[in-house]
DNA sequence: TTGACAAATGCAAGTTATTTGCGTTTACTA
DNA sequence: TAGTAAACGCAAATAACTTGCATTTGTCAA
């Protein structure tokens, strides 16, 4: 028997809760919104939630509210290959992590690694930086379905 | 007295040279593009390119000779976080880096960190990835004169 | 409970970066 | 030096966002 997984050990996720702790009008579409990104298991572009939260929200209003989110340190965005952004949940069940990226079919996986904090001191010193806020790291590869498949195809 | 930088070690920069080699045809946007692109100390955007190259190529022309080049391994196309896109050469006096971006006025300088092999191994694995082609990190933070400026306004 | 009011929303219209279609030009090759 | 595919430039089309503005809605103090 398996332990209850960490996305659903705090079964009825409060959405209004979360936005009014962060200071935000709990309206509808945000908590649609939220609900949306929460229930994600990856990383979903702006579209994509369109399609997610249905009519719970205009397109203009998801664009607006991402932002605020991401503001608030609610979702987090993130610059996709192809130009446009994806957006993805943060509490506490989805802490700091980096993505690998299927350059095949778009799959994209959580992955654990990080820049250890001696590295970014030494770059901060090389490069005459202050400070170092932030960072991304992506990896791209083929997951081992594609991997399958153009195995197939071209042996 | 100083040694030559590597940049400007082998002198006549010889751009119709390089896009023969790559199988391309030596037209005139290209050379200039390609020029433009060795000239740059930084990631440039397809609009600061085509102010770089002034009259010698359409913007359209410099988007498909981006791609083409990308393709080629004579540039390299790089998500920049305000949303579109940044190039930078790709020869024997620029090998594979990284970059921190200051977040106040987008100042981005090369960094060597890099992610080390077994990392690689390790994420393919448990990712179940069957390959893992290509990797990029930015660092995000604030650059010693903004910093400055900032302390000046609000210490 | 209510009602004032700022904050948030939806729709229409505008931007901006990038792409596509197509007739013309140009660099390579024989 | 001519033939030809590749590359070009111009105009128009997309795609992903953003902005303006009149209308609705949550919040909170009364
Ligand atoms: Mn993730
Ligand atoms: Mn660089
Ligand atoms: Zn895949
Ligand atoms: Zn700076």
């Amino acid at each position: 028997m398996k332990p209850p997984s960490a996305r659903s050990r705090r079964h009825p996720f409060d959405a209004e809760q979360l936005l009014r702790e962060a200071g935000l009008k709990a309206t509808s579409p945000r908590i649609a919104l939220l609900r949306a990104l929460h229930a994600a298991a990856r990383p979903l572009s702006a579209a994509a939630l369109h399609a997610s939260v249905g009519g719970d929200a205009d397109v203009v209003t998801l664009y607006r509210n991402l932002e605020v989110f991401a503001a608030q340190g609610l979702a987090r965005r993130i610059e996709g290959r192809e130009g446009h952004a994806l957006y993805e949940c943060v509490d506490d069940t989805h802490t700091h992590h980096h993505h690998v990226t299927c350059t095949v079919c778009g799959r994209m996986e959580d992955v654990e690694l990080c820049v250890p904090p001696r590295v970014l001191e030494e770059v901060s010193k090389k490069a005459r930086f202050a400070e170092i806020q932030d960072h991304v790291i992506e990896l791209y590869g083929i997951c081992a379905a594609c991997q399958a498949s153009l195995t197939k195809i071209r042996p």
